[in-house]
DNA sequence: AAAATCATGTGAGGAAACCTAACATGAACT
DNA sequence: AGTTCATGTTAGGTTTCCTCACATGATTTT
């Protein structure tokens, strides 16, 4: 790297800036990097630093957080919105601890309840766009 | 602004990341702006907080003075740069202390001296557009 | 209804990144 | 030799960020 060249996933916005741009508090940021919403780079001294696409996630957050989804629900679509586009390879898909029948019912229920309109293609990426004139 | 969408203007970086964005050092970055180069915002703090133009103008900046021209240079050449397209209304141009014919002299014979190619139009502005994949 | 859980607020103590100001330095001019 | 220019370096101070811990109100579970 030298002159370089930006990219979406470059590590260049501190968290204050990251707070002006998205509405969220230091508190909620750092709450949904600690359940895996996202993972934002570091500098040496251990500083929080934002790529734009951290930026869209937490956007895409906070928008499923007003539809009243939980951090594990978020983190469960997060994981099927990357999927999509993968090679279908994988039978168990990830180790990860995936959500039980149980859960599921629990969240779609509690969805119902919150008027969830769970349409609106949210959750397309890339949409930092529209933050250029 | 809320949500807000990002200007090419908004003050977004640290100067930490403009470092490295522009292979400048902070000692660089302020002796330009103390010649008026470029005038970075302020947050309330008092920490420089610098926008896509201003990392334009750096990496112009920076291209000048590979090039020989001087602060002095560098100041009247972003003057002109961003008269043309003005109103010519002004017959004064701006109360702006002019570079006398002396001076004049002095800058172009040293830019012989550089075999000074003062082509290449630089100056172009919003050139920020490579920067994003 | 009491207890637990969730998402967030708030405060303490500490460290990183930044600030201004001052002096140092080598290269190029006068 | 003395001056100016662009930059390096160091010192002392302030701001922004960090983690950890505890508080709180709204739900959910028991």
């Amino acid at each position: 790297m030298g002159g370089s060249k930006i990219r979406r996933s470059m590590p260049l916005f501190p968290i204050g800036i990251v707070m002006q741009l998205t509405d969220l508090t230091a508190r909620q940021i750092r709450y949904y990097e600690e359940h895996q919403l996202i993972s934002p780079a570091r500098t040496e001294g251990n500083r929080r630093m934002f790529s734009l696409n951290d930026i869209d996630r937490l956007l895409e957050i906070k928008d499923l957080i007003d539809k009243g989804v939980n951090m594990a629900g978020i983190r469960e679509l997060f994981l099927v919105n990357q999927a999509e586009g993968q090679p279908e390879s994988d039978k168990q898909k990830k180790p990860k601890k995936e959500l039980t029948e149980v859960e599921l019912r629990k969240m779609l229920r509690n969805e119902l309840l919150h008027a969830g309109r769970f349409n609106r293609s949210t959750l397309r990426q890339g949409d930092m766009s529209r933050f250029f004139n």
